[in-house]
DNA sequence: CTAAAAGTTTAGACAAATCTAAAAAAATAA
DNA sequence: TTATTTTTTTAGATTTGTCTAAACTTTTAG
C-alpha cells in the first residue's frame, strides 16, 4: 500500500505524462506537488524502488504498468466522488475538487464499486472528464477546443481542460455549461475572442477562456 | 488543524472517557491503539501543549473542552458515514466500521452538513449509537443490557455494546437487529443465559451475547 | 509500612517526507 | 565549442510519530 503522497505524486505523473509525451521531469513535478526539487528526487527514488515508475538520473521519469494502474485507480476515485458530490450533495462543479482530493485516497475497492453502482456507472465527472472503469478502461475520445472551431461550425460543450474554481464559476456566469450546444458567429481577427450564439444567446467569449472550452463538433443542417 | 494520528488519539480518549469516569490512563490509550505506552506519552504532552487535553504526569489525562468538541465531531462524521455506507451502498452493519475509520478525518464541514441533510438528519447510527448534531449535542439516552432483563418483561433491541464484526454477524444470524420486540421467557441460572421469545421465535442466547445488546424497555400490557 | 508489581516517563534512535545549500550534469547561447 | 544558464542530484538537517531500554512513580500485597 501506499501513503496518500505517493498516491499524490503518481497522480500528479500520470497527468503530466497526459500532456508531453515524453518523460516527465523532476521540475514539472515539483511546481504541481508545491514542493521543492530535492524532495522530488527523493520520492522519485523512492517509487522507482518500488517498480511504481522508471526512472534514469537526469532523465526523468515514466510510469510502469503498475504505476499507471495506481494512478488511474486514483483519478476514477477522485471523479467518482465528484460526481456524488455534484448529484447527490449538489454541490456546485467549482466546490468539488478539494474534497474529492481528501476522498480519492480512501482506499476501500468495495466503497468505490457500490459507489460507482450508487451513480449508475457514470461515464464522466462534472467537469466532462472521463471517468475509468474498475479495469482502467475509459473513452480517450478528445474533443476540440472551442478556440479551434471554424467561423459556422457547431458544436456541443463536453468539457473543461481548467478546474480552477475561477474559470468554472466565469463560465456558470456566461452560461457556458456542460451539454450546451453552440455555434461559432465569428472569430475576431484582433484578440482571438469568439462570437457565439449559445442556445438562442449571443456572446463574445475571450480566447483565453475559449482554449479551456471543449466541443464535440457536429455537422450543421449540411442541406441549408 | 490536526494530523489523522491527533484526531485518533482524540476520539479513543473520548471512548474510553465515557466507561470510567476518572482520568484516562496511558496504558487503555496505548492497548486501543495499537501501540506503546512511551509513544502515548510524547503524544499525550504534544495534545496538552495543544490544549486538548489536561495532563499531569502520572495522573492520566482529561479531555478538555475544545478536544472534546473536536472528538464529538469526529464521532459525528463516522456515526454519518456509517449511516450513509448502510441505506445508500448497501453495506451490511458488520461490514461498515473500518470504511468509516477512514471518512471520519475528510475535513469539509459542509461537506458533512450536506451528508447530514441527504440522509435526512438521522438521529442514530446501524448500531444504533447516537449522532450528535453539528453543535455536538446528542441523546445521552442510556439503554439497559439485555443481561438485567427479569423474566416476564419486555424491550426493544436499540443498540449493541460490541462493534466487532463476528459479533454483529453472530447477532444477524439469531435475527436480534436493531428494532425487534422481545420478551424474556427466562433466565438460567446455571450459566446465566437468557431465553427469549423474538417477535414469534423462542431463542436462547448466551450471558456473553446478552451483555452486549442494548434494550429500551417498555410496560408488557401490564392489564393481563 | 515496606517490597514487589504495575504503570508511566525519559533518553536516545529510527523512518518518512520535507527542506536549504551546494555540487554536478545537461541544455542553450554566443 | 566554450561559457552560461537551467535542471537535477547530493549532503546534511528537521519534523512527526514511532520504537526499545532503562529509570522513575504509584499502587498493591503481604
Amino acid at each position: 500500500m501506499q501513503s496518500f503522497t505517493e498516491e499524490n505524486y503518481l497522480k500528479i505523473i500520470y497527468h503530466l505524462s497526459l500532456n508531453n509525451e515524453g518523460n516527465v521531469q523532476t521540475n514539472a513535478i515539483a511546481e504541481r506537488m508545491q514542493t521543492k526539487a530535492a524532495s522530488v528526487t527523493d520520492m522519485i527514488k523512492k517509487l522507482a524502488d518500488k517498480q511504481l515508475i522508471d526512472y534514469k538520473k537526469y532523465q526523468g521519469v515514466k510510469l510502469t504498468e503498475s504505476g499507471r494502474s495506481l494512478a488511474i485507480n486514483i483519478v476514477r476515485k477522485h471523479r467518482l466522488w465528484e460526481v456524488f458530490l455534484v448529484e447527490k450533495l449538489h454541490f456546485k462543479w467549482d466546490e468539488v475538487h478539494d474534497i474529492a482530493e481528501e476522498l480519492e485516497h480512501i482506499n476501500s475497492p468495495e466503497l468505490i464499486e457500490r459507489l460507482d453502482e450508487f451513480l449508475s456507472f457514470p461515464k464522466n465527472d462534472p467537469h466532462g472528464d472521463p471517468i475509468p472503469d474498475k479495469n482502467g478502461k475509459f473513452d480517450t475520445a478528445t474533443f476540440i477546443k472551442l478556440s479551434k472551431l471554424k467561423k459556422e461550425e457547431t458544436g456541443i460543450i463536453m468539457g473543461v481542460s481548467d478546474h480552477s474554481s475561477s474559470f468554472l464559476k466565469h463560465l456558470e456566469k456566461l452560461g457556458l455549461t456542460l451539454g450546451k450546444p453552440l455555434k461559432i458567429i465569428d472569430v475576431i481577427d484582433f484578440d482571438g475572442s469568439v462570437e457565439l450564439l449559445l442556445e438562442t444567446k449571443k456572446l463574445n467569449v475571450s480566447r483565453e477562456v475559449a482554449k479551456h472550452v471543449l466541443i464535440k463538433t457536429s455537422i450543421d443542417n449540411p442541406a441549408s
